[in-house]
DNA sequence: TTCATTCTTAAGATTATCTTAATCCTGACC
DNA sequence: GGTCAGGATTAAGATAATCTTAAGAATGAA
């Protein structure tokens, strides 16, 4: 069994040479030449997506974006602009990589290998810990069985705790990846949050907190 | 407090240029102009190295080489080589990332920034030393199978121990790299953690004592 | 624009943790 | 066994991290 990999790339013969190679390394390797809305489903148990930014219909970026509202797996973009405006632009967006045309495909392998090489645990399908269930692309919350408003900050802090369920995550990793990543918010703001959060979870409450270090979702001491 | 990078590079001008970029960015940046050994010390709380594969001592891919025997840390290579040979190599190697210099450091930035909101999962598993085991992703520790509660110092102090069983660890080190490094504390400071340490581990205590050196984890005689 | 929502900051309260100081204990050496 | 330096223990004050509340700033929809 080996990890699976969507291409999505509208060029017919670079997309069949790049299937090529990562097929000879091992990986299975899924082709899509069409721009479309990308669904959950056909995103489920896939290890990395590799996305072609010139796409005739819809725009490559636009797929990262609608792509990155329910999965968290790995992207790596690959486009014949090579100007730092666009490469900051796909990275902020959520892009893992930004490869410029014309490249190897020796290269391409390589680093889908380090990227692949790394445990990643992009989940697709609701999250769930202990009464809290979360659904990334509803972004909708149940705590006990009962709905829950969540803002946008808290949705993300509580998903980024249920996606590593009993892992201490730090609160500089929240502070910089939850919160506005260009200003550089305090920790007092993620207390609040965090308060917040707390409160609307009632007495499902799944938050501990990991005195210096940050927070987790669910429990770490009874394991 | 903020993430830690560490930036190795021999060219003084770029390396501050980089510093203030990512300074600016939020993160905490040391710059190392030397291409001295790696030692585990050094990295220790590090979430990234950038890399500079040009060096005059030391080549880059020899550090790069020497870290992966210790270390998981993500590695960026910045390199003024921009042929396919060398970035496979660096890759294989277990760099994770590759840039060509000369680069604009909005997208260095941009980069670092994607690599580090993806969980920086080291891929430490549970350290266990008799019957004591710590798992250093959830911060949490067993002995003798129940789960104790431990402090951040008492986790980093035990962890430091149990990261070399059998190793006499100097009380010394405990003092600068596990305390509060700005504040020099006493090592009668340190003698109070173990103390707390030992009595919370209970029968399961693997902590002894080396007279005049400072403490190990588990059997320093039978091994 | 205006309003409603969300995000952020500030400040004080609260608590866990760290450190110090004082005292007692232990092992090495004579 | 006595001595002494290094180590252990305890309790208590100092410090630092976190929580909460409330209010101001930003954002976005109508």
């Amino acid at each position: 069994m080996s990890e699976r990999i969507v291409l999505i790339e509208d060029d017919r013969e670079l997309g069949a040479q790049i299937v090529a190679h990562l097929s000879r390394a091992g990986y299975q390797v899924e082709l899509k030449t069409e721009g479309t809305f990308p669904i959950p489903a056909d995103f489920q148990g896939v290890s990395l997506v590799i996305l072609d930014l010139m796409l005739p219909g819809l725009g490559g970026m636009d797929i990262l974006k609608h792509l990155r509202t329910f999965s968290d797996v790995p992207v790596m973009v690959l486009s014949a602009r090579n100007n730092t405006s666009d490469k900051v632009r796909a990275l902020k967006m959520g892009s893992d990589d930004y490869m410029t045309k014309p490249f190897w495909p020796e290269e391409l392998v390589e680093r889908v290998r380090a990227r692949l090489r790394r445990p990643n645990l992009q989940k697709t399908g609701p999250l769930t810990v202990a009464g809290v269930c979360l659904d990334a692309s509803r972004r909708t919350a149940t705590a006990g069985g009962a709905g829950i408003e969540l803002t946008r900050v808290e949705f993300d802090i509580l998903a980024s705790l249920m996606r590593r369920p009993g892992e201490a995550v730090t609160r500089q990793w929240l502070v910089a990846n939850v919160l506005d990543p260009d200003k550089d918010s305090s920790e007092r703001t993620l207390d609040v949050h965090v308060s917040h959060l707390r409160r609307k979870l009632g007495k499902e409450n799944i938050i501990e907190t990991v005195w210096g270090i940050g927070y987790r979702a669910g429990k770490g001491g009874s394991r």
